[in-house]
DNA sequence: CCTACCGATCGGTAGG
DNA sequence: CCTACCGATCGGTAGG
């Protein structure tokens, strides 16, 4: 199909490698994600795999970098479509929660629980995953501000409050789709946005589309 | 000291290997916690620890359990002792922030990271971190019944939203402690409960000592 | 509670 | 990308 260029194979086998890891790791954490194991689910020897890495801790930073490119093309890029306002607040979580519900990692949000798993383990592999989610929040926070200055948040609202708030109900969102695999878990993480955020009707964001609605904004 | 009874220093062990194995568990996860580190951590064999389970299962069954009790007698108890209303929802938000000030454990709350670890890896061990999440749950949602009822919370809220939303303020603070370990970061959280539940002044609840204040409410 | 051991798997290496 | 291997550690067992 595509034209020989320098290494096409060895470039697609890497990006089969992390694609599966970053699944795995959501199963069996950044740690418990074995080289033997993940050699086998991809029907490769244990060290084939580990060449096109060298070592544990560079096969999970990698990891930790594919996860953040799922992450930006799955939950920022249409929070960033979205038009500035409480819509993009809105757009940001509408994005997280199909992100869930796509069921994109078997073990839920990647960042979440790579968070709690390394946060006493301090190193490179931590560096990496507080760094994301870090960005990830200054971020929110930035949309937060941004509907605050077009009068869309209430003067006397604190961003960092707010924004601690929204990081909550993603949070919340992700333990409780996990505790109980429904997606109707879901439903209570939106109507607890939009009633934070004083949107009335359910479709409030045209940004993040394939759902439906625009109901009573547009 | 103690009299001789059945078996004091087998249970005085098993007590001592729980308490090590609950801490180890939130830096490791329960899967990362092995028999062998958790024995040179006492000072034991291997296998003179194992005898007191019989399986790994058993093992993180046990600190499970355990886990369950310190939760209990530093976030659930303090929140019963208190009054019901607004400053029982105020003193189980409190008592956990103090549970997690106090760096109980060095890998935050025990049971965030389970259910975030084990979501994905059923069993009984998935089972026991879920049954006693979702009571926490349940109890938080009591406590939000009860507040209606006595006009405390505006009719118009739903216990679940409110449940949902308190649960991700707690899983929030849990995240920022982590990732900043820094007890300031907790401060942000206690205005968030406080202005969530429209409590004005500092020290709504005089149920979870410690801490001070008294400042516009008794 | 111990020493001594089992087969399996770990991360990593040699050499191709 | 492979086979074949290394020492260390895994959960678990035998026997005391």
């Amino acid at each position: 199909m595509a034209v020989r260029t320098k290494r096409p194979a060895g470039e697609r086998t890497r990006a089969a490698i992390l694609h599966e890891a970053v699944s795995l790791a959501t199963v069996e954490g950044l740690e418990g994600l074995s080289i033997g194991t993940l050699a086998s689910a991809l029907d490769m020897s244990k060290s084939g795999l580990y060449a096109h890495f060298g070592s544990k801790e560079a096969l999970q930073l990698a990891t930790v970098d594919e996860a953040g490119r799922v992450f930006e093309a799955e939950v920022i890029d249409p929070a960033l479509a979205a038009p500035p306002g409480v819509d993009q607040l809105v757009a940001v979580c509408e994005a997280f929660f199909e992100h869930l519900e796509r069921r994109r990692f078997p073990g839920g949000c990647f960042f979440a629980g790579a968070v709690l798993e390394m946060g006493a383990r301090p190193g490179p592999v931590n560096e990496r995953i507080v760094a994301f989610q870090s960005s990830f929040i200054a971020l929110v926070r930035q949309f937060v501000a941004r509907a605050q200055e077009l009068g869309e948040v209430a003067e006397d609202e604190d961003p960092d409050q707010l924004t601690f708030e929204l990081n909550g109900i993603i949070l919340a969102a992700n333990m409780t789709f996990i505790l109980h695999q429904d997606p109707r878990s879901l439903d209570l993480a939106r109507q607890v946005v939009r009633r934070r955020l004083g949107v009335t009707e359910a479709g409030a964001s045209g940004a993040d589309v394939g759902r439906e609605v625009f109901a009573g904004q547009g």
